[in-house]
RNA sequence: GCUCCGGUAGUGUAGUCCGGUCAAUCAUUCCGGCCUUUCGAGCCGAAGACUCGGGUUCAAAUCCCGGCCGGAGCACCA
């Protein structure tokens, strides 16, 4: 070895080049090619044959941006091996989760818009006697029991690895005792199903866990058809079963899940789908996002509603005109890494400008508005285009010798100074209180500080923001406007929400 | 406490499985400059990273061991 080493290092490079060529010139090829770095999601394993992915929310919100990940990834791998993309509604707890009537119709019409339109969507509170079948083959086949120990005492005996003396009962009496359950014989807290699996597990997390417990509250969708309801492993797991689930894209919390849920599979002898873990995902400008707490905020009136552009759901951003194509390309870009991540709401915004730049048309926005004076042979309309670059036409402002600018612009300016009133005319200060001006000419002259203004009958407009809110006065134009992307120059762009005085604009990005 | 999973520029991300093409990709952010009748767009340029320590090897971001840091689970929540 150290032989072939030392006579490699005699020789140059290009030499040994040259000998490559004559030996195996099909290796050359090799190393001129750089991998391309494949673009999109990474190949998911197994998947050749089309894939069955679903996403599955809780309904007791509407989907959020963290939910928007789920559903965009799950529809964008199916969309790339073909298959069926599911949403299935996890809505097992009437009372700690209790669903929201109105959040499954929500999801669905986010899906669309996220171009992720479901192929089938599943309510597990409709299918609840399909998980009572399964616990009742279940406990036939000594895979489960009626654990009947109080919480904190089973908890103990996880803790110590020891099992409980309902470990051992009979599948006969097993079963008499589910059906007791069923029947109403408990009432809430005194039995619960469990699933064996190993009380000796190194991991307690695994160990003989809960599969369906007693609730009598009644569910905001099927009422009190229902008194034993199934945990989320359990009925998660049937589900995938059912469901010919192939690949599940989870999040980290769930991470032990497939450890547990592998026994029931064993047991029933089915075949568990591939898992793909990743991280939280946390965004600087919202924090962590959970819906429980965005719902006590709503409720509280801290927020207008679920699309107040203050909050991080889908459709505040939707409102805030946002494009869905924006969010599919960042989501996709994220990946599917198992660390947590905290992003940027600006990698969005960048995306989404790119793809609302050329269409959205241009207008004067006077945020703070100071009257501004101008003496002299001012123009009595502007003639401004709506976009600096694309050729869309022109709108007509009026203009006169008494417009507005906004109060920050003033502030920078002192008697004397010239300045350019965009596609209007140039001016000399000649007083800041009241502030006054004299017209300078028509021309643009180069270099000259340039800021924009609002006719003198402006429409006022407000525009609430994620972190607060402007108030001013803009051109007549923007009520044109409604429901579409605009940029108000020197501002940002915002979205016309709402008509009316004044005229409500949420606020996209700058 | 027990168990599991991570750690590449400010933020994400590619590369890690199968060590050499990596003086490490791309995006975003930031900073210069140009251009522009917007502080938008565009163009040019710059800066910026393999968690640490050992080991294996001719060669380590990549393999092994240990430390540190971070996250998660151990609910009759999802």
């Amino acid at each position: 070895m150290g032989e072939v080493l030392s006579e490699v290092k005699r020789g140059s490079p290009e030499e040994w080049q040259r000998r490559l060529e004559t030996l195996a010139p099909e290796l050359l090829d090799e190393l001129s090619v750089h991998k391309e770095p494949e673009k999109g999601l990474p190949a998911l394993e197994g998947a050749e044959n089309g894939v069955v992915m679903r996403f599955a929310p809780n309904p007791n919100g509407p989907p959020t941006l963290g939910s928007a990940r789920g559903i965009i990834v799950n529809s964008e791998y199916v969309k790339k091996y073909g298959g069926k993309f599911i949403i299935r509604f996890d809505d097992t707890d009437p009372v700690k989760k209790r669903p929201m009537p109105e959040a499954y119709g929500w999801y669905l019409e986010d899906c669309e818009w996220l171009d992720a339109r479901p192929d089938e969507v599943i309510i597990a509170s409709e299918r609840v006697p399909l998980y009572y079948e399964v616990a009742e083959e279940l406990i036939r086949r000594g895979g489960a029991y009626i654990c009947r120990c109080e919480q904190a005492v089973f908890k103990e005996h996880k803790e110590k690895g020891i099992p409980c003396v309902h470990r051992d009962q009979t599948p006969e009496e097993n079963l008499e005792l589910w059906q007791k359950m069923l029947d109403g014989g408990f009432s809430e807290g005194q039995a619960v199903l469990r699933v064996k699996t190993d009380m000796h597990h190194k991991d307690p997390a695994i160990r003989d866990w809960p599969a369906a417990r007693i609730v009598t509250a009644p569910h905001p969708m099927v009422g009190t058809r229902y008194r034993v309801w199934p945990l989320l492993d359990f009925e998660s797991a049937i589900e995938d079963h059912l469901l010919k689930t192939t690949h599940i894209l989870r999040g980290k919390d769930l991470a032990d899940s497939g450890a547990r849920q592998k026994y029931l599979y064993k047991q029933m002898g089915w075949t568990y789908p591939r898992v793909i873990h990743w991280g939280r995902i946390k965004i600087h400008q919202f924090g962590s996002f959970s819906t429980s707490k965005l719902r006590a905020a709503i409720e509280a009136g801290e927020y207008t509603g679920w699309d107040d552009p203050r909050v991080p759901t889908v459709r505040a951003m939707r409102c805030r005109g946002i494009r869905p194509e924006a969010l599919r390309k960042f989501m996709i870009d994220l990946g599917v890494g198992e660390t947590d991540i905290s992003i940027s709401m600006d990698s969005i915004y960048a995306e989404n400008r790119k793809l609302i730049d050329a269409d959205s048309n241009r207008y004067f926005f006077v945020w703070n508005p100071v009257a501004l004076e101008i003496e002299g042979d001012v123009p009595a309309l502007a003639r401004a285009p709506l976009h600096p670059a694309v050729a869309r036409g022109f709108r007509e402002i009026p203009a006169g010798n008494k417009i507005f600018v906004c109060q920050s612009d003033l502030a920078a300016l002192k008697v004397g100074d010239r300045v350019r009133l965009k596609d209007l005319c140039n001016v000399e200060v000649t007083g800041l209180e009241p502030a006054r001006a004299l017209f300078a000419g028509r021309e643009p002259e180069k270099k000259m500080k340039i800021i924009h203004w609002a006719p003198q009958n402006g429409v006022a407009v407000r525009v609430l923001r994620p972190d607060g809110a402007d108030e001013g006065i803009g051109e007549a134009g923007i009520a044109d406007e409604l429901g579409r992307v605009v940029q108000f120059e020197r501002y940002g762009f915002v979205r016309i929400n709402r008509l009316g005085d004044p005229i409500t604009a949420y606020f996209t990005h700058k």
